[in-house]
RNA sequence: GUGACCAUAGCUCAGUUGGUUAGAGCACUGGAUUGUGGUUCCAGGGGUCGGGGGUUCGAAUCCCCUUGGUCACCCCA
């Protein structure tokens, strides 16, 4: 049987997992500095905590698993002679594979609302799963990197995960550009046209004006059935231009009708007060088009895109102010926004960005002998890693050829010789791999010298 | 879910208008070198040419189906 993995699944080499493990640390150690702390759920969810949250394209990605034993015979049977997949999967299956980190994080905080103390600050790392077709820059089993914070109406929260994208894209030497928006401009605006309940319909379309251009938008929204006087407005707001204070101002004098849209300004003004005062490295960008697919956001929206890079966007978020009341617990804000650890690596990798990572692995290799010289380098093995020496002995007696081999292609630094000569002495024989010096000395000098 | 392109050794690929026994580089194993790798030289193992069917005297090559991959759309990290 030849071996192969499941569609949109990959394994990880030592190699790619050394760069992965690296962001994840970078991440993990600015939310901690942010005060968030480590939550983990598991893989699998029941599928009424994850359906209905994601919008109709996000239920047709989950993936479901199929019930066990006696129970697939309880299926659907009608469904499947009309052959209506939706209903037929829904009834062979009860439980999914988490879509993304926020639904779960929200079930926790129900299922645990009497032992947390709010605000309640989680990161989380773990991977999702899409049933989405494959392609560049879109996995099926893929990791996002969340901190969400629920419980607090604040703006502030908004600012600190700005700062947040700052810190951990400055720490990566990536140039992002970071957009925000708020869905409450967005609905202000579809509030001022007369379509507020077509608001969807709108943003979907308005979200593709980098991709398709404002006549692409124009055609979209007439297709989507709305006004052509509705649609010569918005495109006044698409074609705004200015800084983040004029489109500040513009956007007060546009919205003035609408209370829900005047809200959306003064948040997002209070929002960029608030990142004035910080000393932010990467791009800010106002973006009145960016849109979000997720149902569940309600005001503040954030998307990151690399600058240097084409590829989908590498991190998002946003407000959500009911998320955790359609399991029951009303009144409760949250926001937060998620990292996309493999883009991430995608950006990365593809712009060299891995060349001068110090890559931690063994520093020193012992010579296997055998025999006497093998107990001999096993028992000074011993030490090195005693004084923190991240150290291994090949394990078999082989070739000299084989083990120095291993050792380069391992890229170990340091390869150490116990032969029946140094046991003699006393001393360890220590070579230079990259310069191909070799010098004979104690234990201890090694020690030190390997330590430096 | 819609569409386009691709599939030859473990990996990256070559293979002429259809023509004898399908090749190269890298990797692997052995040797030149019994205690010295990364350079060199020699030898070796490894293929149902993704799978099935068809056209043909003859198919890796042409046609159909199927599976898998890549990319774009939809949507998204």
């Amino acid at each position: 049987m030849k071996p192969a993995l499941p569609k949109g699944m990959r394994d990880f080499g030592p190699e790619i997992m050394l760069k992965r493990n690296y962001i994840i640390e970078t991440i993990k150690r600015v939310f901690e500095n942010f005060g968030y702390q480590p939550l983990q759920t598991p893989a699998m969810e029941k599928l009424t905590t994850l359906t209905g949250k994601y919008g109709e394209e996000g239920d047709k990605l989950l993936f479901k698993v199929l019930n066990q034993g006696q129970k697939v015979l309880k299926a659907d049977h009608k469904a499947f002679e009309e052959k209506n997949a939706v209903r037929f999967a829904n009834s062979l299956a009860e439980r999914g594979l988490r879509y993304d980190l926020t639904i779960p994080f929200a079930r926790f905080v129900v299922m645990n609302q009497s032992q947390i103390t709010f605000p309640f600050k989680r990161y989380q790392v773990q991977a999702v799963w899409r049933g989405d077709r494959p392609q560049k820059g879109r996995y099926r089993e893929f990791y996002q990197c969340d901190a969400d914070v629920v419980g607090s109406n604040s703006l502030l929260n908004e600012a600190e995960l700005t700062q947040i994208f700052d810190m951990v894209y400055n720490g990566l030497g990536l140039n992002v550009t970071i957009k925000i928006n708020n869905r409450k401009i967005l609905a202000g605006m579809a509030e001022v046209v007369n379509c507020a309940d077509q608001l969807t319909s709108i943003t979907i379309a308005i979200d593709k004006l980098d991709k398709i251009g404002l006549d692409g938008v124009v055609k979209e929204l007439g297709e989507r059935g709305i006004p052509e006087a509705a649609i010569e407005t918005i495109k006044t707001f698409l074609t705004a231009q200015g800084d983040n204070a004029g489109m500040m101002a513009l956007l007060k004098e546009k919205l003035a009708n609408s209370e829900i849209g005047m809200k959306g300004v003064e948040e997002l003004e209070t929002l960029m007060n608030y990142l004035n005062t910080l000393d932010l490295k990467q791009t800010i960008e106002l973006d009145i088009t960016l849109a979000r697919g997720l149902d569940y956001y309600t005001g503040t929206i954030f998307e990151v895109k690399a600058n240097d890079f084409q590829i989908g966007s590498i991190s998002a978020g946003g407000r959500y102010d009911d998320l955790t009341g359609t399991f029951g617990l009303k009144g409760v804000s949250g926001v937060g926004i998620s990292f996309g650890l493999d883009r991430i690596y995608d950006v990365m990798e593809g712009l060299g960005l891995f060349q001068s990572l110090a890559i931690n692995t063994t520093k020193v290799l012992f010579i296997n002998f055998g025999g006497d010289n093998q107990a001999y380098a096993f028992q000074q093995l011993q030490t090195l890693r005693k004084a923190g020496i991240a150290a291994e002995i090949y394990p078999d007696a082989a070739k000299m050829k084989k083990q120095m081999k291993y050792a380069n292609a391992k890229k170990i630094p340091w390869v150490i010789f116990t032969g029946d000569a140094e046991i003699e002495s006393g001393n360890l024989k220590i070579k230079n791999m990259e310069t191909g010096e070799q010098e004979e000395m104690s234990i201890e000098a090694m020690l030190s010298k390997l330590s430096g």
